[in-house]
DNA sequence: CGTCGAACCGGACCCAGGGTCCGTATTCTA
DNA sequence: TAGAATACGGACCCTGGGTCCGGTTCGACG
């Protein structure tokens, strides 16, 4: 049942991978550009290698991602406030979104590259799961907000790469204006006061 | 300046393609594996001909799904109530968000294909533009509501062909609960009183 | 330390699919 | 109806993801 570990050099060779690729992505301005060649040339192996390791582009952009966003994550489940658990979720809510939204800014590349991989690649991410789960256990407890599930989805849409890379690259605002417009929008979505809802 | 009229078999073929390539995507259940030589030999034309005609994939991709858009475009832009001008930006928003849902529900496939091809090519496709600009309008008549632009993308991006995909085709949520849902969603954005949102 | 099998390496190779090219056919103009 | 302009179409090119297999390295064991 349990894997027997791998060889010595497979370690080193998938080590050395995981490094060049972030490094590669880090500086490519068009991931979509780099290649898996690239990749394997960048970290001193053979594609072969790159393949059995990952299984595919989408594998390895996954391993790469879940690595860089392991600390994020701890910091959500476990961490202090206002990410932390002893929030409430009105204020929780919002520090998560801007949780990813920084790690999405500070990882352009490579999150765009994940999310432009195949199709819907975002929506069976391991990830993707654990936010929206994490994120629809806080809208549950806002009372007046049913539909915790699709509003959970819906604010982590306004977290997509794409989007933020049209803001921040291409419209230039810059990231503490697009924090404060994140936070504000999540905000509204979570305190706004059901009775003034009137609409049919 | 003028563009000189096209030959009469280069605005027929054009048609051909459309017409297959709108068939096809209707029935294709993978539109990404969707191929250029399909369409062109279901058109009963050489790739060539599409090429030329469209430019490339996205060309054709945007083509198809704009001349789709027509109609939900002149109903947004001056039809009656509830999405035409007449109505209140309360109303007026989620109406519009309701329309754009459900074409994509009734052109997944298309808006997939769209949505997918190439590098963030839904931000640069002209309908989203006209959404957005719509859409900003409308946000910015409502008092106390700042960050129209950005609430515009993030009211779209709760639209996302994948995203409205995984609900309706991978969760099954039926297309009526799911209209109800966004139309909660935006209608709390719209209408959250500014008072209430205390965060610092 | 020597040996042997398993695990791994790497780059040549395969193939699909987007996009191009150019000799031929069609349409338009006069 | 001739000649130029435009369009046709499918053979062809090329990139890039993914596979294969002969050769190498590891490490367990004697």
């Amino acid at each position: 049942m349990a894997e027997r570990k791998p060889r010595k050099d497979a370690a080193r060779n998938r080590k050395a991978v995981l490094e060049a690729a972030d490094a590669l992505f880090a500086r490519a301005e068009r991931p979509e550009d780099l290649t898996m060649a690239d990749i394997a040339a960048a970290a001193g192996v053979g594609k072969g290698t790159l393949f059995r390791a990952f299984g595919d582009r989408a594998g390895l952009l996954r391993a790469l991602y879940e690595a860089r966003l392991e600390p994020v994550r701890e910091a959500a489940e476990a961490g202090p406030p206002p990410l932390g658990p002893a929030t409430s979720p009105q204020e929780r809510v919002p520090a998560l979104l801007d949780a990813i939204l920084c790690f999405k800014l500070d990882n352009r590349r490579l999150a765009l590259a994940l999310e432009e991989s195949g199709s819907n690649s975002l929506y069976q991410a391991e990830h993707y799961e654990r936010w929206h789960g994490l994120l629809r256990s806080m809208l549950e407890q806002i009372p007046g907000l049913d539909d915790a599930a699709f509003t959970a989805h819906a604010l982590l849409a306004a977290t997509r790469a794409d989007l933020v890379e049209r803001l921040a690259d291409q419209e230039g605002t810059p990231r503490e204006r697009l924090r404060d417009q994140l936070a504000g929008f999540a905000t509204r979505v979570v305190s706004s006061d059901p009775a003034t809802s009137r609409h049919d």
